[in-house]
DNA sequence: GGGGTTAGTTATACGTAGCAACCAATTCGT
DNA sequence: ACGAATTGGTTGCTACGTATAACTAACCCC
């Protein structure tokens, strides 16, 4: 990702957990990028088909807030993917309004190799750090995430 | 960032490092800055003021790239500070071609007060995690941030 | 059946990041 | 010492992710 020409001073840096986070999270997903890069999928891509995988018939607005997606950028995300043949998107008969997405067979094989290489990936990672380090990994993350937001209230009100 | 309608799984989710390293960088991201809104300071911008205070003096290359921050873009990101009177470029005497960087009195007093900012939201990580729990994810951060990307090697034929 | 709500869409904007090409200044090789 | 290669900074373009507002069609409820 970089590399320091002269000597340059990164010592604070280096102890703010914000900034140790995004460096790590540019690493890795460049390596995934990589990774994935010959089925044409980015991250946000793969996630879209595990989780519809998981959720068949799910629609646009359940998947899209479980993965913290906005809904209007969801729009472009689905729509490339069905115009790629891997999504299906068929309106639910309970509901008018909704799409039922589903897996196409070509989204189910390519998601099969996408999780293979995914899991390549992953092993790579835990390389670095260990399954140890990398269940302690989960769990730090995993209680960051529940950070309290108090000032999201403001959208609530 | 999301909060689920209807029971949607997650499952196979949170187990990809990637996955809870995007989510967690999201949660910290946005609290960053929504502490550091009212100095209108982006997290990149803080962190570049944090580097020119360390090493006052230094050149755009050299900041950009302990950065990783490509040069290109870096000129955007310094240009603002400057028109801002937080940041002071000076061509240096010994190269005409580099520029010296260093904070303004003005860009210092507002670094002051964004460090202060900054390490409340510290804080509030701790509060989360430990302080234990901290230095295990810098530590696990900094070993996956050394990821060795073989793949890198194509650019450097 | 009319008001409020929800699902999906469009449009727009901003921040971050990448690559290619360029100029001016410096350094290197011989 | 002089041409070649390199470096520092810049511009332009592209792509992606994310945020917001506003609109439609359909639903729900009283």
């Amino acid at each position: 990702m970089a590399r320091q020409h002269s000597a340059v001073k990164t010592s604070p840096l280096s102890g703010f957990l914000g900034y140790a986070l995004r460096r790590a999270q540019g690493v890795i997903f460049a390596d995934f990028n990589h990774a994935l890069a010959e089925l044409g999928l980015r991250p946000a891509q793969f996630v879209v088909l595990v989780m519809i995988d998981q959720n068949p018939g799910a629609s646009q607005s359940s998947v899209s807030a479980a993965l913290g997606i906005q809904k209007a950028n969801f729009v472009a995300v689905i729509a490339d993917l069905e115009k790629r043949g891997l999504v299906r998107r068929r309106r639910s008969d309970t509901d008018a309004r909704t799409y039922s997405l589903c897996l196409t067979p070509q989204g189910q094989s390519l998601l099969a190799h996408a999780v293979e290489l995914q899991s390549r990936h992953e092993a790579r990672l835990v390389a670095q750090i260990g399954n140890e380090g990398r269940l302690q990994l989960l769990g730090l993350l995993d209680r960051l995430s529940a950070l309290p937001s108090a000032w999201q209230l403001k959208s609530r009100i």
